[in-house]
Order: C-alpha cells, then sequence, then structure tokens
DNA sequence: GCTATGCGTATACGACATAAACTTTCCAAA
DNA sequence: TTTGGAAAGTTTATGTCGTATACGCATAGC
C-alpha cells in the first residue's frame, strides 16, 4: 500500500512498464499474439504457440512480460484499436465522422476477426479504446447531446458494429472448424439445416429461405443496420 | 449412406434420440445444464458439474445421451429459446409483434445471461429457434418483405437483443470474477479506470463520465435502440 | 432363468494455463 | 577486471478440462 498499485482487478494498464533491456517486451509478444490468432483463431491462440512463434521460446518466457492470458488480452485488443485512423478533431458532419469510424473499426474486425469475440470479456481500459470513444463522445456533445446520452449512442453504434463483426466471425469459425470451406461440404451442412426446416413442416419461409439464399450482402446488411442506428440518433438530435 | 446419417456436421438434431428406457435422457441433462449455467456461469458450466447436478453420476454418464459439450450447448440454446412466449399466429400490428418478441427474448437472456455467450458459437438449428425465426419472417413477409429482406430485418434485431445481451453479461460476468458485487471494491474499479482515463489528459468527456455515470440505464438504452431498428424497418417496409 | 442390449463407470490421454523453483545472462558498480 | 544482483528464460509440476476406450453390470424381453 501507498504505491498506488491497490487495484481491484488486474488491468495490465496499471502495471509497470518495464525499462527493456534485451529479449523479449510487450510489443513483440502483442504482435506475435495477434499474428497467431488471425490466423490460427483464438481456438489456436496459445502461450505455447505465442512463444513459438516468437522463436524458441518456452510459454512461460511470456509471464514474465504480460502476467497472465487476460493481460495479453488487454494488450491485442488495444493494439488492434490502434489500427483503426482516428481525427485528431471532429469535422463539421457528426454523421459522417461516426459512420466513417464505424466503418473503419468495422474493416479492422475483418482483418482481426477474434476482436469482437475478446472485446467482450475485458474493460475497454486502453488507451487506444479510451480514445476512440473519448472521439464519439466529443461528436456527439458538440451536437448537442450530454454525456449521458452521447455515451448511450456510442454504446448502440458499437454493439452494432460489434455485434455484427462477432456474428460473422463465429460463423467462419465454425465453418472452418469443421472444414466447410470446401464448398461441397458447406452445400452438404445448409443441406441439413433445410432438411431440418422442412421436416419440421411449418416453416415455409424459413425452408424457402434455406433453398435459394436470397438478400442483402451482410456488408450491405450491416451498413442498412449502420443507418438505421444513425438515423435513430439524428431523430434524437434534432 | 442410404441412412441419412451423412452430416457435414455434428447437430444433435440429426443425431438420434435414444428410445429412452431408464436412467437418464437428454431432457434432464438439458435442465440440469441450465440450473448451473444459471448459478455458476459459463465459467462452472462443466460436464462434472452437471453430472454432479443430477445425482452420483459420472461425467462420462452424459456422453452416453449427448454425446459432446456442443451437442449440449445445441440443447440448452434450444431449451431456452423454448421458454419465449411465441404466438401461434402474427397478429395485424406488425410492430408490436416483433417488439414484444424482442422484449420477451431479452425478459429470457436476463434469466439466461450465458444465452447470449453460446448462441453465437452454434448455428440455430433447434426446432424451437427455427420456429421462433419462422415467425419475425412471416411477420414482415405479410407486410410486404421479400423473404431476403425480412431475413436481414430479423437478423437485425437479433443482433440488438443479444448484442445488448451479452455485453450485459459478459460485463456482469467479469464483475462476478474479480468479486466486483461488494459495492466498495466495484467503486474501487471504477477509480482506477477514471485515474487511467484522467491520466491520458485529452479524454473529458469519458473522464467526465466516469465521474458521474449518467444517462439512460440499460434496459432504457435496450429499448432505444431496438426502436432504432423498428423505426428503420418501419421506413423500408413504407 | 437366459441372454443381448444399453447404461454408467474407471481409467487414461493430451491439451491447457500457470505456480514455483531453478539457471543463465548481462549490466553496473567497485 | 571482478563481482553482485536483478532480470530473463527454462524446467518441472499441478490441477482442470473434454473425451476416447474398454469394461462391468443391471435390466428387459424371451
Amino acid at each position: 500500500m501507498g504505491e498506488g498499485e491497490t487495484n481491484a482487478f488486474p488491468l495490465i494498464w496499471t502495471q509497470r512498464q518495464q525499462p527493456r533491456r534485451r529479449g523479449l517486451d510487450r510489443e513483440q509478444i502483442t504482435a506475435a499474439a495477434i499474428r497467431v490468432a488471425d490466423e490460427a483463431g483464438l481456438d489456436g491462440l496459445t502461450m505455447k504457440a505465442v512463444a513459438a512463434r516468437l522463436g524458441p521460446y518456452s510459454p512461460m518466457a511470456l509471464y514474465r512480460h504480460v502476467h497472465s492470458k487476460e493481460g495479453l488480452f488487454d494488450l491485442m485488443l488495444d493494439a488492434a484499436t490502434a489500427e483503426i485512423p482516428l481525427p485528431g478533431e471532429p469535422g463539421d458532419d457528426w454523421r459522417r465522422d461516426l459512420r466513417t469510424l464505424a466503418l473503419e473499426t468495422r474493416r479492422m474486425t475483418s482483418r482481426h476477426p477474434w476482436f469482437a469475440v475478446l472485446v467482450h470479456a475485458r474493460p475497454p481500459a486502453g488507451p487506444h479504446m479510451m480514445r476512440r470513444l473519448e472521439f464519439m463522445l466529443t461528436v456527439l456533445v458538440r451536437r448537442g447531446a450530454t454525456v449521458g446520452d452521447a455515451m448511450t449512442y456510442a454504446v448502440l453504434i458499437d454493439r452494432h458494429v460489434l455485434g455484427s463483426a462477432l456474428q460473422e466471425s463465429e460463423e467462419a469459425r465454425l465453418e472452418r472448424r469443421h472444414g466447410l470451406d470446401d464448398d461441397a461440404r458447406l452445400y452438404a451442412a445448409i443441406a441439413t439445416l433445410r432438411e431440418l426446416a422442412a421436416a419440421d413442416g411449418g416453416l415455409p419461409h424459413l425452408t424457402e429461405w434455406l433453398t435459394h439464399p436470397a438478400g442483402p450482402t451482410p456488408e450491405e446488411r450491416f451498413v442498412i443496420g449502420l443507418d438505421f442506428v444513425l438515423d435513430g440518433i439524428a431523430a434524437r438530435l434534432a
């Protein structure tokens, strides 16, 4: 006590950044972890895999620098957030600012599908995550929203962005896990679903859709939903 | 082949329902698993815990009936979905139908916080999940939407409902894992975040909010976002 | 009563995160 | 140049998990 380290819980952001001498550091480890997760998915993100990616290291080597896997998650999330371009100042069109940020966030999550899964498991306390949120709040407050309302709107936008990302990423994970990257097998899996729906007897629309999946692409869906949210915010800002 | 069991992947719905003679069955196991998950969270949902909840059983006993933990997930998800009241037929107010369904779904997820986490990890192929989706499609198609558009709108509604549930449930999980159900510790954790934000120097709105968290309650937020989606759908149906 | 079926168990295996104790490396001061 | 000690990395070990396999036993149908 008296050290300023009386944390209610272990966020890596409240822990000492080592002075850096030689060997590994947080940055390298984070970058390696991100590469592993991008390539092998969250299932493949083990301490052993990250260590191996860094060279001839043992899994335990990482603990000197990140103290737990969750700490590594914090670092990964913030590093990925740092990839999202963030204007220094809001422009004069709030809607464009928020729309662009949402689209850029989506671009990031499509590079890093694990992001949407992890982000819900840790508090958004990294510096880049906080700065991104501050940007959204600033844009909205300048348009007359209270901070409380601005937080609500920001949360709703992120819910859509990250919800979309999560759904698409988990779908991809499922397909990968069961080898459905092969077209024939994917078709067979859909056929199984269609048969289940048809067997029920009372599911005409669902059966029809499974027979001829139609409608907007996932990307178009995302934009439609994003505009729903932005329209709603606009109506309340007015 | 020739058996109808050439599954591209193992959904429990395509597997034989045992004739039931004695001992355990899927229904009991599912109910026990749901109780365990409700009480101990997903982290506490182990095969061992479920077996123990059923009586003096070994974890391996479950495998006779569910063949894998993921199969158990499928059963849990569908059983929880079955708790959502579903009208036999749509009424004459599409918006009311969808709104009610969304609110009832939310009620279910607040009883079963694990739902929103698991639902993304498995295809929604259970009978109750399919019937619920069919209901949404029917409501929308009757109002003139194509099946493809109806699917989009249904997905957007669920994205909001489940996204909200996920965020709130993971927040609760985090708080539980770190003993923040104690008010003093929770306050300390928030103070830590505020200090981090204040230390950055460039986060006035976020710092302000962390000092005096204001704005709508989570429940109000949910309704605001739900109406954004419903308004958006209404505009496109017209 | 006999036998086949199928239910539950015991045992075992291979991942995984990570605690603790150790060894090695390298810098800084004497 | 020597030396003390901290920092970096490894080894070993522990406990938990899902689950494959092989087995014993009770029961249901004859």
